[in-house]
DNA sequence: GCGGCAAGTGATACATTGTATCATTTGTCG
DNA sequence: CGACAAATGATACAATGTATCACTTGCCGC
């Protein structure tokens, strides 16, 4: 499997938040901090999914002062802006993968390697788009989070049984 | 909105999960205890979904001797058993409205009320199914949680801001 | 420059949510 | 009854998330 054909390449994963983030911030009245680009850099190095804890963890180092309350902040911000998920089901942040545009997306889960994978099916927007208005409802958030084992997990544990 | 169409009956919705959990007990050589029925009972007489600290405040006046790991504890064995969900969102606890055979459905929470309505859509099943194959996943756990407002709120606060 | 203002931070303390451990009790079965 | 697994009680702790308020920072108009 390609990763290309699932995950945008590094130098524009990399770019493109930060052109969101300005663009947010002049719109807005807001600033793009230290302390805001510090977290975003951490989940780009990282390129995994962070508990707000670990991500304290690797930012004490470089500035000490960084506090829960703090990371919580930049990480709201920063999803506020659409360029980090919460993962509901893991308590965890991370980058978001197609940063061009805010977006409803679906994040897959690998419980093997912790892999995150973010999608955005149409198919599966579409369904969760009429199931809300069958049910009344206006809906402002979809969580859509598929856990399981990703395709080299899965032979590497197939490997393993025998 | 007629209620028949999105709940079970509450008749029905106590019987069940008795019924499936006692099966199941038999099945596994587990039991189903006082503490169990106790959790189950709080979360059917409730009728809403509810933190498990809010339980554990419940179950005290009757049990002094409930403790978050035993609360905590019941959870997991009625997750286990299909007859309570667990909303990743909020980090609370629901009794499953359709208990008479396990599932992966779907949730819609009301932001404003606070209601939770557990559907079985067809179109989000086969849609969220489809996009874990197309990307080498092999799924065994499928989070869908929709949040908005409900047509009632809606309308009520539709008629607040006028 | 500089005073005023909103945005953001630091520091501290606290609230909520979830687990680990181990001794004890409870139910079941022979 | 006695053995055994299932379940609980008790305690302590880990992990996650917020409230508050004084202080700082950058910006804007003067
Ligand atoms: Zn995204
Ligand atoms: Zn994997
Ligand atoms: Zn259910
Ligand atoms: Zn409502």
């Amino acid at each position: 499997m390609p990763k290309a054909a699932r995950k945008t390449h590094p130098a524009r994963a990399a770019q493109q938040p930060l052109e969101r983030l300005e663009a947010l911030c002049l719109e807005r009245g807001q600033r793009l901090t230290r302390q805001r680009r510090a977290v975003l850099r951490q989940l780009l190095v990282e390129g995994r999914a962070l508990s707000a804890y670990e991500l304290l963890e690797r930012l004490r180092p470089e500035d000490g002062r960084s506090t829960p309350a703090g990371v919580y902040r930049a990480l709201e911000f920063l999803m506020q802006a659409g360029v980090v998920h919460r993962l509901e089901s893991t308590r965890s942040f991370i980058l978001c993968e197609h940063p061009e545009a805010p977006h409803t997306g679906q994040l897959l889960i690998c419980r093997g390697c912790g892999e995150v994978v973010e999608a955005e099916d149409e198919r599966v927007s579409a369904a969760t788009g009429r199931l809300g208005e069958q049910l009344g409802f206006s809906l402002d958030q979809r969580v859509v989070e598929l856990t399981g084992l990703c395709g080299r997990c899965r032979t590497q544990h197939a490997a393993q049984a025998q």
